[in-house]
DNA sequence: AACATTTGTTGGTTATTTCTGAACAATTGT
DNA sequence: ACAATTGTTCAGAAATAACCAACAAATGTT
């Protein structure tokens, strides 16, 4: 008693419309025959004649008139809501929310979307900055930035967009200040700046490049942290080691600031993935914006 | 294009108003798995995903949440035309369109449907009065009262309301000045009052009620009129003989100022029908009226 | 006035849509 | 851990809706 002949609603509204059934027809790529049958059942369903039918012209009953206002209702609204979705589907204008951890958002998201955003006037862009893990659904976001050895969730869809090595650096000037690192267990005598965000932030596993050999070293640890710029900051500053992802400290490798240590032996590498909650059926915003980052980060498109 | 998933947007709106498949299923009156496959088709007809869903709860995309809102109005719509259709079909409300000749109007028909009238306020009755034939559908007409032989119209219900004698009437004082009237012949050397609305007005077909014999008797005629009331008017001041229906001058008959001659020869019957343009699905209001029609002519019910 | 044309109706049949039923997966409360 | 509820999927079954063709009614044309 709710979904009682809402097609035939639409037949009859565009019989009216046109002033005649064979005009409905055309329009709706039907037979006339079809379509006095939708009339027939609406009107036995209503248990009221809606219109009177001569050969060459309609008439609507008060009962049809009074209808058909209502059928009208219906199919304008209906087209409204298909207008409206296609739009939302099709054209980059609406809401876009993007989960990530601050410091992935201010160093490698927002520099990625940046132009691409400026570009697009009509979309508004939220960025979820948050450290802890966020439910996509309870905060609706559209694209989620995370970075994982692997993701175990199979019902979310993942986009790789980069691989992440996880490094080793302190400044040149802490380096001169210590002895010598040239293989893990060298670092027992060193400081590590830890980032709890991390399990286990103490150990680390090495795996020689050369050799393949594997290297478990607990370095001991006096500073702690939750915050990778903080860690950093203090890194520069010569305050010891610091266990970082490579994304997060380019510019200052390349300056100079920070340098690798040990590269001959690499930590297990981390994956930068983009997490949409479906693969399919996506906004345009959605995939154009995935576009975007797989393209910044050179990943394969 | 027009039709599309209609019945899709129904469901879908009930599933969003109780944030779930099941009350949604519930409320329709189906399986949650044809709920499932409702929106399953409608979001891959949309080419968007609409909700997300856990199994605990639905969260609406953007375009999910869009759509909502023209998914309550189409259901809006169709419930309002539902329920404006059913006041029309059951209530005393709104039109009522009668059409009639204006005597047959104002000595019948406005007598009969006076106190009915009254009793429902909301009723607003329009008594279209023409002399002649109209159009129902072009006129709009829900009723309409004929007088005739016989209907030939077999597009049309027709509920007949009375028989209706034809009689030749004069005044008492005519028939004292003139020569006795025993037998059709006799009307050769009379006057008839002619009135041109039926055809051949001067040709009168008596039938003896006694022996069943046919007589036709052309009668002379110097006045015509298309009128009905001009005409008896002109027999009760005694200027001729005036063939008239039953129904017409049963007031003059009682009051004795008309009287029928030759009542021994009767001339062919005519029924009043009352005629509506469908037999069935009709508003209550039509049926109400055609009932008090039958019931004042006391014609079966 | 006969005629072709357009229009709506009807009945039988075919196609499509929609629903159900049962087995399953996922999540929550006990 | 277990029962309970929820949404999904697939098959087949039921119900709708479509077409086709023959028909009836009303125009307009010649």
């Amino acid at each position: 008693m709710m979904l009682d002949n809402l097609r035939g609603m639409a037949v009859f509204a565009s019989v009216v419309g046109h002033g005649s059934f064979s005009g409905a027809a055309r329009q709706l790529g039907i037979t006339t025959s079809a379509v006095s049958q939708q009339i027939r059942s609406l009107e036995k369903d209503l248990g009221v004649v809606l219109l009177h039918r001569s050969t060459r012209k309609l008439s609507l009953t008060e009962a049809g008139a009074s209808f058909y206002e209502a059928a009208k209702d219906v199919v304008a609204a209906a087209d409204q809501g298909r207008i409206k979705v296609n739009q939302l589907r099709d054209e980059l204008a609406g809401s876009l929310r993007i989960a990530t951890t601050p410091e992935l958002g201010v160093n490698h998201i927002l520099p990625a979307l940046s132009t691409w955003m400026s570009a697009h006037d009509d979309l508004s862009i939220h960025f979820l900055a948050d450290n802890h893990y966020i439910d996509m659904i309870d905060e609706r976001a559209d694209i989620a930035i995370r970075m994982s050895p692997q993701i175990k969730d199979s019902s979310v869809a993942t986009y790789p967009l980069a691989e992440v090595k996880q490094m080793l650096v302190a400044s040149p000037h802490y380096l001169r200040q210590h002895d010598p690192i040239t293989k893990p267990k060298d670092l027992v005598n060193h400081q590590l700046i830890s980032i709890d965000l991390m399990k286990d932030p103490n150990t680390l596993d090495f795996n020689s490049i050369e050799t393949g050999k594997k290297n478990r070293v607990k370095v001991p640890s006096r500073i702690q942290t939750n915050n990778v710029f903080l860690a950093t900051t203090l890194a520069k500053e010569g305050h010891g080691l610091v266990r970082v992802m490579s994304l997060d400290v380019q510019k200052e490798l390349s300056s100079g600031e920070l340098v690798e240590v040990i590269p001959e032996y690499a930590l297990p590498h981390f994956v930068l993935y983009a997490v949409t909650l479906d693969r399919d059926q996506q906004p345009a915003k959605i995939t154009r914006c995935l576009e975007v980052l797989k393209k910044h980060f050179h990943a394969a498109g």
